[in-house]
DNA sequence: GAGGAATATTCCGGAAATGGAATATATCGA
DNA sequence: TCGATATATTCCATTTCCGGAATATTCCTC
């Protein structure tokens, strides 16, 4: 019944909120950190909670961590992040997280700070 | 963010063994109990549980009380339901609950006990 | 190797959930 | 009214989780 620790971690609402900005690309730690608007020390716990449990896959670049969704998913947390895409449109949580999300990435494209792999491989932020 | 409680509802066992019995149909607390070799008052819990987040409702029959899935679901419990039907050919839990409950379905109709009204009516077990 | 930035971990207190055991409530029939 | 059956609730101990604060670790640069 390894289903359970997937709703165990869509079951907390910072965990789907990176979730639902994971959706849109990987992000590293800090970005995340900016945009939820959470203490640093919660959303590294959090991430672990979700890297545990398979939910997310990180991967080092120098300094900066990048989450990301997993390539291969567990097929009810796929279909959970489909539900997620639906819901997001409604929900305001969902819909302002995303905007920042873009306005974040607005800005590193333009100013080049952090995670200068990802940004030039056009994979991340 | 109410979808975060029907997460809850999805993320322990005895809650999603509950939840796959009763798509095939409303039961009662004691074939509940029965089906899943649990003890009462944790059935009982665990049922009071998804009342109170919406995922089941109850109806009272003299002494005994049917829980069934509600009519109107919220989507992404209805989509998680779906998934559950999958996953249930997979996993030997949830089949064997599912062969329990026909088994106990088989022997009610037999011997008459239990859920007059919804017996009668076709509704239960 | 010292300092700084990014990230993770630990420690803490409070809240919630879990299961077992005992008890309470409700309904029915004699 | 009493007893039996079905169900719910309470109490208790344990565990898990959550957020905040402080600290530790890792990696890079100078």
């Amino acid at each position: 019944m390894e289903y359970i620790e997937i709703y165990k971690c869509l079951c907390e609402r910072t965990r789907l909120r990176i979730l639902n900005l994971l959706r849109d690309g990987p992000l590293c730690v800090c970005h995340l950190h900016e945009i939820l608007g959470e203490a640093q020390p919660n959303v590294s716990k959090q991430l672990a909670y979700l890297r545990d449990r398979g939910a997310v896959e990180s991967e080092r670049h120098n300094t900066w961590i990048m989450y990301r969704l997993p390539g291969r998913r567990h097929p009810i947390l796929e279909k959970n992040l489909r539900c997620l895409q639906d819901v997001a449109r409604e929900d305001g949580v969902f819909r302002r997280d995303l905007a920042h999300r873009a306005a974040v990435v607005r800005r590193i494209a333009r100013t080049r700070e952090g995670c200068p792999e990802e940004v030039a491989g056009g994979k991340c932020c």
